[in-house]
DNA sequence: AATGAATGAGTCTTCATTCAT
DNA sequence: CATGAATGAAGACTCATTCAT
């Protein structure tokens, strides 16, 4: 957060406006001009913060996934029984999503696109799922979750986050709505646990 | 797969060179010349079959959802517990996947995709979801499914099946491996489950 | 007119879409694919009764002008004084163009315009005011019209004439207005009466 | 002729190279590619100097008329009788059109042309024929001119000096003939004094 | 004669990127 | 660091014309 809205940062507002502007119009439907006018600066500025489009893009992608991969590390909670734990983390990650909708939005839409290469989603991923693996694997040695393949089951849980997020983007009306939250981490704790 | 494929037809020789090249490149990624080479016709014959690119991507997500939603319904069964007959369409609907992987790559990268425009998107969900929403109303009703708000169940549903065929697409070796078929069905399946 | 209407003559409705289309769009604005779907025929057919776009427009120009020629000649009268007779047939070329609102309007746009080519419009130019000419040399030899320079004559009262329809045609409402009618005559023939 | 030709302001020789591009080959006959070539600029600065081929017309037709207006206004004559100062003006006039052939000939072909909008080329009459309007008013009260219907006048003045000028353009070695000259001013005036 | 699918050269316009100021 | 005019390659789309039926 702090990264992408420093007001008078102008690399943070190049930043901030690409994030608002692919969002609503793709990577290639956004033009550099129209991301330095949102921004505030003149087209060439953007090149001396970012030597191409597919640099900022890529910037903007680690930034955005640090942030959430920060306020993830921040949460965790050491206490508690697993189930506990992990409701805690899926409902701030939930609550993250819903307090920076223009963030998880946009990895929606980037998180399988070919505009982002391959190795860094990658990267990515195995950053904030690594932390998941480790649970995981923990609530299986305890007898608490199935012992299916780890792949699938980082795979199924991140698929799991889109589609809750998903959700509560686009009932923005139902994102205090307890009975709901508690239903999305059910289908999610429930899928794996035993 | 027939309205695709037929080599006579230069508007099937169209829309299949499109899948490919859109899956590799991205839409905007991909010019409309290229398309019209790799289906062996001029430029302007494209446009002879599409009023524009655009339309270009609606008739080919349209198609490709119609040939999804066909497959589906062919294999529905009637007989058997709900859980016997999830498995079914469950396992059909991977095997779909894992023979048409192009077009489930299509569906990866454009089902949350802003060059689908929304009402398209919604139009085809409805289409094929309404079918499962049926069977969940149904397992509500006999005791055998949790009684969670059904929008969320569905968008659930579709976030898991994306998962596992984008598993399943990144690991082609283990399509038929049945331990990792199973385990991707419990897990769908108990996320629901009561 | 009869040209331009035969309703079952394919080329008489495709030279007719053609002036209607022209006179809206310009030349290069209409399409030949236009044309002929105005005119109800395939695009291929148009170019059995034109070798090329630009061979429908020439004979589009020359069909009009020789109706107009031949109107013009038809209502020629050779009795009374030059004055009554020059009155006569100003009077019937303005009636003329407000009955053939279409035609007129095309040789307003199409008689100074590049797509014309030179020799076309001269050509057509002498067939008509060739006839002028010589009312303009007996009106001079009589003692009733000044003498000045022929070709600047006819040129003067080609330019009036443009003027006055164009004023017609942009105030239908005055086209039976015996008062702008006698004006119209009276400013075209004091500028050449001694 | 100073907003035509700055040698060094990019804008303005695009202008100039438009103008005479424009007057040999048509609106649509010429390509942007070729305005761009002939000014002796890249294709994409024309875009960043006009938003549109037919905004670039639109600037000119407008620059242009301008032009000839401010030339009018520097030579109206306060002194002497009507005629004389008609006189004057006239002479004026037709020596702008001899000194700037290429913009005469852009009005020859523009002033009716549907590739100007027609609001705008009103504006343009507007402005140019407001002044004339004053000076016939003026000598209908004094009993100089006819008192005819004034739009009808104006109308007439406009398609004299479009076919004097044509006369001298297509005429070029009569240019600075008196005689004609005065012809062509007779011509003009008899059509509307008394 | 009539059709309309097919062609591909040509058009306008966009846009990432550079560089002199 | 910042600017924004300039660049020119590339893209979507048009359209006059052809030709097999």
């Amino acid at each position: 957060m702090a990264i992408l809205q420093k007001g008078t940062d102008k690399r943070g507002q190049i930043l901030s406006a690409a994030l608002h502007l692919f969002n609503g119009q793709g990577f290639h439907g956004t033009s550099t001009a129209s991301i330095a006018k949102a921004a505030g600066v003149a087209t060439g500025t953007l090149f001396h913060h970012f030597p191409s489009k597919e640099a900022l893009l890529e910037t903007l992608f680690l930034t955005v996934k640090q942030e959430f991969a920060d306020s993830l590390a921040a949460m965790a909670i050491l206490e508690g029984s697993l189930e506990d734990r992990a409701r805690q983390l899926w409902f701030g990650a939930i609550d993250w999503a819903l307090e920076n909708p223009d963030k998880q939005q946009f990895f929606q839409q980037f998180s399988m696109s070919v505009e982002i290469p391959l190795s860094l989603r990658e990267q990515a991923m195995q950053g904030i799922l690594g932390f998941i693996g480790v649970m995981i694997a923990e609530g299986q040695q305890s007898g608490v979750l199935s012992r299916l393949p780890l792949p699938l089951m980082l795979e199924n849980c991140h698929g799991q986050y889109l589609a809750a997020t998903r959700f509560f983007l686009d009932h923005p009306e139902l994102g205090n709505d307890a009975e709901h939250k508690e239903a999305s981490f059910r289908l999610f704790w429930h899928a794996m646990a035993l």
